[in-house]
Order: structure tokens, then sequence, then C-alpha cells
DNA sequence: GTCTATAGGATGATAGAC
DNA sequence: GTCTATCATCCTATAGAC
């Protein structure tokens, strides 16, 4: 393999693939940061480019967050259709229908902690004209798959929803640095582990480094 | 009562009173923008005060926050300990146990819409050092209320703020601006309201002018 | 206790070369 | 397709008057 990486002088690249990367980049940085808080450097940064490359590709800032959002819920939906279609080895003892394979799929979602997390904040600027309609747009539109598509009802719906509310809380506050060191830490996230194998993967590196 | 009111230049003021003053100002922006999309002149503004003089009295912008989190915290748990107490004539029919108070405490939170989503935004920043602490710190703070104090089991805690989380996502995100236009909105909001009273008093004014 | 003026440091976006 | 240079704006924080 050619030793090309992304802090040399920018290898050109097909348009597309660039955005993906740039794309990926700016799903970390929102997810830590949220809108205001992150930068376009720091994403030009993150994604191995220019600064004014980066508003360039996406025209605004706030365009580029956009993007991301839609991104990230292209994803979610994508794995819940997946999961959905569930012709792996899953649960043959027929348990609990959808909502293992779904809540599996959030969880495994978590490994990319910038994704959810930029929902997340898109979530909480609901006041904002354009990110407002956009995160509420989103929202509904996974309300609707789980609703129609999924076979939930209101309550089985509202209850998933809420459990990844909190996913998504705990993850972003990162309580998993508490984990060892406060007992009420420990228990929370013992007992909000969908998947443990998935949920702790997603945490690794967010603990203390000792105890 | 004397004509005195925020706009003038200022009218002296005990700084104790003051400070509550600015606070709830901060309160507000913050929820609606979050720590770095918030600007001190815009909590100046709000709190009817210049801009210098907000950063005089917290010191920094951070600490502001971090004075409104605690204040927000406060809040909360004093709004859960009177409806522990609930001495008063709730649910004589001895219904389930301290739920239902607490959950209606919770809601009336809503009602300062700027408290519950200050709080929010701080726990989905996490990663940021101080702030992260102070978020952290206040999360377990209330877990341990509910689990000790209030008596809830494990599980009855997770749930408790799986609820919580989300209606504070619905907030944040002005799903209610949707509700007259989309039956899932609809369905989402009425599913999710706990007592629909305070529930659409705090969403009252986020409702499209017309359908 | 509170303000005006302003320094100093980002940051988003544009212009234009390669 | 991608960069360097740079402008203009905004924003936190400081200095100092009243």
């Amino acid at each position: 393999m050619s030793s090309v990486n992304e802090q040399a002088p920018a290898t050109r690249m097909k348009a597309e693939d660039r955005r993906e990367l740039v794309l990926a980049a700016a799903t970390a940085v929102f997810g830590e940061r949220g809108y205001f808080g992150a930068t376009t450097d720091a994403v030009a940064k993150a994604a191995g480019v220019s600064q004014p490359y980066v508003v360039r590709m996406f025209g605004t800032k706030e365009a580029l967050f956009l993007a991301v959002l839609t991104r990230a819920l292209d994803r979610l939906l994508g794995a819940f259709r997946v999961a959905l279609a569930g012709d792996g080895p899953a649960h043959p003892d027929g348990s609990a229908a959808p909502h293992r394979g779904l809540g599996a799929a959030y969880a495994e979602l978590l490994a990319d902690r910038g994704l959810l997390l930029s929902l997340m904040h898109g979530f909480i600027l609901g006041s904002d004209t354009e990110i407002g309609a956009c995160a509420r747009a989103g929202f509904l539109q996974v309300y609707r798959f789980l609703r129609e598509d999924a076979g939930f009802s209101a309550d089985e719906v509202h209850e998933f929803l809420a459990e990844g509310m909190l996913l998504n809380t705990l993850v972003g506050i990162r309580m998993a640095v508490d984990y060892d060191t406060d007992p009420a830490a420990r228990e929370l996230l013992d007992t909000a582990l969908p998947t443990k194998a998935e949920f702790l993967l997603a945490l690794e590196g967010q603990r203390k480094p000792q105890a």
C-alpha cells in the first residue's frame, strides 16, 4: 500500500469520498461539542483538510451540521431496517419480537459515539429554525418507522424512545468515567445497559485511567 | 408600586437579588442555545444589565453556566423533596406511592423551560472537563435521591430517568410545534405526557400559530 | 453596584493561486 | 480538488469612571 495518509498536503480524491470522510469527522466533533461548540477548523483538522475547504464543500457550518444530522438519521434507520429484516441466527427461541433486535441495533450504533450524540445535540436545539425543523422531522421519521414498520404500539414506541434518550444521555455525560469509583454510577450503568458487550465497547476509553 | 423595570439604566439592587435575576435570565438563554451557543451578552440583555457586569458577577462564562446548573439541580431536588414530603391532599386512594408525586413534580418544573434544558445541555457536554464533572455529580445526586430517599428500586430509577430524558428531549426539540399538523407528533406527545395539564402549560407558545 | 469603552482572541467565510 | 492568505465579525474579558 502507498504511504498516503490524512495529514499529507491532501491527496487528490473523488469529491464523494472526501465528503464522506469530512462528514465522519464532523460527526465526531459535533458529537463532542454540539453545533455551536464545534468549529469548522476542528472538523477540518479531524478530517485532515483545510478549514476553508470544509466550508467550501458544504457552503456553511449550518449546512454541514444538517448534513451530519441527515446522515446520522439514515444510518440509524438503516441499522433498524437491517435488524428488522433479521434473517440472521438471532434468538431462535422466539423471544420478545423486534424489541430485542432494534435495541441491539441501537446499542451497536453507540460504537460511533458521535452519531447518536450529534443527533442528541440537534434534538435539544429545537428553538433554532433550521436545525429544529430538521431534528423534528428526523425524530418523527424514527417514530413512524417504529410505529408502522416495526409494528410497535404507541406505548411501546414511547418506552423504546425513552430508553434511547437515557442511553444517549449517559453516553453524552460520560457516566462511565465514574463506573469504577462511584457505586451509584455503576448500578445505573449496569441497569441501563441493553447488551452489556456492545455498551461497554462504546464506553471503552471513557473510564478514568485508574481506580 | 414604583415604575422600576429591568431595562432602565440599572436600578441599584442588593447583590444577591441581582444575582438571582441574572441566574434566571441565564437559565433561559442557556436552555435555548446551550453553553457554547449562549453569549454573555444575550444573558445580560435578558437580565437587563450590561454584559461586563454579568461577567464581573460570576468571573467567567463557564462559572456562570456552572452556577446555572447547580441552581437547577437545587430546584429539582427541592421540588422532589417537597413532593416526597407530600402531606398535602394528593391521591388519598393510596395509589402508586412516590412515583406519581415525583413525576408530577418533574412535570411542573417544565414550566421553567430553561431549567431542565440547561441541565440537558450540561448532561451531553460530558467531554468538557469542568462541565462534565458538574453534570455527572448532579446526575448521580438525583440518582441517589431517587434510590435512597424516594425508595425506588434500581429498575424504577432507571425507568423514571428514561422517562425524564425523553420529556426533556421532547421539550428541547419543540415537538409541540407539530402537535396540530402531524398525527405522529400528536400521538407521541399524548402518550408521553405525564399530567396533561402541566405539560401543555409548559408547551404553550410552542405550537405553530395556525394549523 | 453598575456602566462605557475597548482590548484581544477566535471563528466563519471569501478570494484567488495551484 | 485543495490550499494559503486574509477580512470582518463576534465575543469574552479587562480597565476604569461614576
